[in-house]
DNA sequence: TACCAGGAGAGCG
DNA sequence: CGCTCTCATGGT
């Protein structure tokens, strides 16, 4: 048997089977799957393990492709699929980046980093998690809510119980102190509005997907708790507006410092050079200069 | 210990 | 508007 397919356990007449093999190219899949956009990744015995649209699903790069299994029989991968992104031309995406030094300089220590396509209410729930708080806090606060409120999922023998993400009526029918409880702090008051919100109807996560850029952003910034930093990161990494430019922390010292030295340009004049300077893929760009600024400042330490 | 974290919203002049 | 302050918690 080839290599690469050893995982398959197919079932000839049904087609059904608990593994497949993504080919792909220019795909780093650990940093991808630690990069800040998703928080619910596990790296455990050498499988990213985690849980897309109520399936446990285990990850592992291979030769040029990323190798995936379940614990049900799929009778379709495209779920997974559309998840990873895999079937994106990245190097066509890497052309569309501005030809400057930095940009140069992020792509070449980010090799690989890619955009996932995420649920859009698990990712607006844990962006509005995520104001002022650092990537590992955000990840044990969202362990915390799905281990207390989400629904068990069926996980491979000999791997860590896990539960779904929390649905938007579990959410919506808990109270302020329930959520204090899993260290969300003042964020607890906004999640909880925001899944109210969306139960009454009047905030339809599944319509924002069919609006233009622009009003999608809008709508999403109607909920509680919700600005243009977290709109954006829903735009980019749940309903893939490649235009969507979040500007937090990292990124608006990498513009000062990169594209702005010895000047103080506003927030406004900075979305205004990310909407113009990027170009299309100007959300993906946005990931390498963050991901570049994490990595860097993680070397200096060292140094 | 002191500072800071993938911010948002309210209050102020 | 544009600036400042507060909000809760814990990592480094």
């Amino acid at each position: 048997m080839a290599k690469g397919t050893s995982t398959l356990v197919g079932h000839p007449e049904t087609g059904l089977n608990c593994g497949r093999n993504f080919p792909v190219a220019s795909y780093d899949l650990d940093a991808t799957l630690a990069s800040g956009q998703a928080f619910r990744w596990r790296l455990h015995k050498g499988e990213w393990t985690g849980v897309i649209a109520g399936r446990w699903v285990a990850l592992r790069a291979g030769d040029d492709s990323i190798i995936a299994r379940t614990v049900l029989p799929q009778t379709d991968w495209n779920w997974l699929a559309d998840y990873l992104q895999v079937e994106l031309d990245m190097a066509g995406v890497l052309t569309t980046f501005p030809d400057d030094e930095p940009m140069r300089n992020a792509v070449a220590a980010c090799r690989g980093l890619r955009l996932l396509r995420q649920d859009p209410w698990e990712c607006l729930a844990s962006f509005i998690l995520s104001s002022t708080k650092q990537i590992v806090q955000i990840q044990q606060i969202v362990s915390l809510l799905c281990e207390r409120y989400g629904e068990a999922v069926s996980v491979a023998p000999g791997f860590p119980p896990v539960n779904a993400f929390p649905s938007v009526q579990k959410i919506a029918g808990l109270t302020e102190a329930d959520l204090r409880a899993c260290k969300m702090g003042f964020r607890a008051p906004y999640l909880l509005a925001t899944a109210r919100l969306i139960e009454s109807g009047q905030l339809d996560l599944a319509n924002v997907a069919k609006m233009p850029v622009v009003e999608a952003r809008a709508e999403l910034m109607q909920a509680p708790g919700v600005g243009r930093k977290i709109a954006d990161c829903v735009l980019l990494f749940a309903y893939g507006f490649q235009s969507a430019f979040p500007v937090d922390v990292w990124v608006m010292r990498a513009l000062k410092d990169l594209y702005f030295p010895r000047r103080r340009p506003k927030l406004k004049r900075l979305h205004h050079f990310s909407q113009t300077y990027f170009g299309p893929n100007a959300g993906y760009a946005q990931q390498y200069l963050f991901h570049y600024m994490r990595v860097k400042k993680k070397y200096a330490a060292v140094a």
